[in-house]
DNA sequence: CGATTATATAAGTGAATAATTATATATGAG
DNA sequence: CTCATATATAATTATTCACTTATATAATCG
């Protein structure tokens, strides 16, 4: 009972194109939201509200660097949550040049 | 693109407690509206909204017998709607007695 | 045919959703 | 401390959604 009121949470929280596509950005990496705003066609608050969506449903994990927040893929999926990751294009996001460096994970 | 749009749709279909039970009911094989109704907590015109819905997205599959209408899960599932349902626990459900003979398909 | 039963569709309504604009918070630069 | 930037929250609004009641369709029974 309470897993299935978790299961339409989560599956509630990417049932919707933007979120979707999000997610797609993500799949690549942590990705940081002013990044994430140019993908979608909506406002930074837009972006900011579905972010949170998928935060509170346990799918995506956010890190503070500074002014930047960066997100990403929890690392832990139910099955059914990853079998969607899965199944998503994911999409490849020209970063917002050398400002948000999105990438300094790597060093 | 296409994808992604055919991927919300289908998980708008099960982002629902009501259509979940609906599938749950399903897992243990074909099952009338009849006895569905009972299950939910609403009325019959709703259970038969949402049964439709699961029809378009192609989740389930309808046979009709008579007056009857038994509906059953898809055989052929996206791999993320599959996980969905492998997720589920199942609801076994009285049947309405003699009325309905939903398993008349064992024989 | 007319009545009954099973299911579907139509119309209407309240609640939830996802956007927008405006504003708040928080960090870093000078 | 003040200003600029990144992100979040608040308030508002239009749309979507899932229910309800009423009615239509379709098959069976007498």
């Amino acid at each position: 009972m309470g897993s299935l009121t978790q299961m339409e949470k989560q599956l509630k929280a990417i049932s919707d194109a933007n979120r979707l596509k999000l997610l797609a950005c993500l799949k690549r990496g942590e990705v940081c939201v002013c990044d994430l705003v140019d993908v979608l066609q909506v406002s930074q608050p837009a972006v900011s509200q579905q972010l949170r969506k998928l935060k509170e449903a346990g799918i995506i994990l956010e890190r503070k660097k500074g002014t930047w927040k960066h997100y990403r893929l929890n690392e832990k999926q139910s099955p059914y949550i990853q079998a969607v990751l899965d199944a998503l294009e994911p999409i490849t996001l020209q970063q917002c040049g050398s400002t948000c460096t999105s990438n300094e994970g790597d060093n």
